[in-house]
DNA sequence: CTGAAAGCGCTAACAT
DNA sequence: ATGTTAGCGCTTTCAG
């Protein structure tokens, strides 16, 4: 029933060649003249021939395939890096494997200990909420301690060994804040945030806060905080209804931004009266122009994780001379 | 400098036993005496022992991986379906691994080519833009040939013979459309898309149409079209400045929904004034809690393309009993 | 209970 | 230009 499959071997057999004649044959190499090597790619096209793989790269200890471990797909941040690393892996003759985490370490580990047993030549990591926040890294250090090619982005710790790709959080909330106060003289600005407690995220707190503190003479803050968006998005809409002096919104991260937007359009605040910023991949979010958001160009993070990762594996060397690379953001 | 491997073979060399009894210990088979197993367990943790999954899979034939084959990953409904389909087959016992085509006809069969040839047991597969127009399907055709397991979803089509997961989107089109009219009680509703010929395009077109003509001693319609998304929302915008009649919207996909909201929000109409719905799977654009739409449960669409998918690996049966599954959709 | 041995399909050094 | 051979790490009969 099942057809029997082609192998080089079978392929040999038929012919009446050997095993490794085909085997060369089949990737080109000038040792066979071209004429067997013609008949042999023929008979191999026409019984359907395709390589297992798996062998191939059990055999070569290699698989040109490379790891790709996300909290979450859902959030257009990953989504764009994963586009990113795919575009340039593809051009440079690799394959991307993802797997997500959820945010939750349990996974985390098990992925990374699947992919990394065989399946891929390096891993692209962004560990989940709940490893950073139980600064639990052994399975990661166990990768490097294994010398599995290894490049940790956006959520990434000084403890960590390796080469990593950021965006300078610090800097970037700063930016914005200032964009605030200079260009849209916004007077009270509330940051909004899920509660939470990610290095990357007290980094962009700390960016707002010392633009606040740079204009305290004319300009004072507030925060918002909440678990959970819909109680988030009522928090703010509360605020711009009872104090008006309110004239500017900072969100944290991606939600925080949609949820701004939405609660202004509800309240049907025009952007003169309240202007909004903040961490935002999505463009699609940002319908209306006159916002401005800070575009982290994660297409451009995934990128550079994967050159330096492929950089990487190329030399050889797997334990030292890591980089942070930081990757620039667009205020947009 | 490289800490040489651990292997079955490094193992059973320092504890002076045979590669076979290590294999079994490890596998935790009863043939092994719980003393040794023991002591094979703790040395190969103690040595850091990892199973090399792409030797194993080699000779098993079975790697335990799905592979997954979808246009785009920033589109919310695949971003869903993914999770959907890892959730399941995380349950069972399987891992996933993705890639993306971006619509191209050519990534998509290097993609497949790869995944089928040892990579994956089965493949999940949306196929892109670009085949669907073409009509090009040998490369599916040829992944039932050579017996490879696999579950179309989405985008489908009559000629190829393997199990399927769609929306009833002639149904869902056609009920959403009816409730513009019987509960909004719209009168001039205006269909918009990108201009495109995708054959689950066109179903949600009739379904619309059907909906227009039952209704049509009361309610007329329109149809706006274009390629790119800021032309549709322009378009959009004007009919809606011009036409003071117009008060519905019914969006083919995901982008004209998000966009239709948009330009109802720019233009400061209220959703008594205009109601919109359609296909949109993405819940943070329904910012509007009045805003009714079609939600095509990808989540489920993905459980069930994988657990289709695992019965029919483990049925053996490649060639007879297909089926299509209709995933129902919420009015949400 | 443990071991010996074959072999999955492929590659690559080493003949011829 | 073609063939021979060994072996990647693992599983799985089959023997002891």
């Amino acid at each position: 029933m099942t057809p029997n499959k082609t192998t080089l071997s079978t392929i040999a057999k038929d012919l009446n060649v050997s095993v490794s004649t085909v085997s060369k044959a089949l990737a080109n190499s000038p040792e066979i003249s071209s004429k067997t090597r013609k008949k042999i790619s023929a008979y191999a096209k026409e019984s359907n021939y395709s390589p297992n793989i798996l062998a191939s790269s059990f055999r070569k200890g290699s698989t040109k395939t490379i790891g790709l471990i996300i909290p979450n797909i859902t959030n257009p941040f990953y989504a764009k890096v994963f586009v990113g690393i795919e575009k340039y892996l593809d051009e440079k003759g690799y394959k991307l494997i993802a797997s997500i985490s959820n945010d939750y370490l349990e996974k985390e580990i098990k992925n990374i200990s699947i992919m990394s047993s065989g399946f891929v030549d390096g891993l692209i990591v962004c560990v989940s909420k709940e490893a950073e926040q139980k600064k639990e890294y052994r399975h990661i250090n166990s990768l490097i301690n294994n010398r599995i090619p290894l490049i940790l982005f956006d959520r990434v710790c000084d403890e960590i060994y390796c080469d990593k790709v950021i965006t300078d959080n610090f800097q970037a909330a700063l930016d914005a804040t200032e964009y605030l106060i200079k260009h849209r003289k916004c007077r009270h600005i509330v940051m909004t945030s899920k509660t939470n407690n990610l290095h990357h995220l007290k980094l962009r707190k700390k960016g707002f806060e010392q633009a606040i503190d740079k204009h305290k003479a004319t300009v004072k803050s507030s925060i918002i905080l909440a678990e959970k968006s819909n109680i988030l998005r009522q928090k703010l809409e509360n605020a711009l209804r009872d104090d008006s002096s309110i004239d500017g919104v900072f969100g944290l991260n991606e939600k925080s931004v949609l949820h701004a937007t939405l609660s202004i359009n509800k309240l049907k605040k025009t952007d003169k009266e309240v202007s909004i910023t903040g961490f935002c991949n999505d463009l699609q979010s940002k319908y209306n122009s006159s916002l401005i958001v800070i575009n982290q160009n994660p297409k451009e993070i995934g990128k550079e994780s994967a050159r330096l990762l492929l950089d990487r594996i190329k030399s050889g060397n797997l334990i030292s001379d890591f980089c942070t690379k930081i990757i620039d953001v667009d205020l947009t």
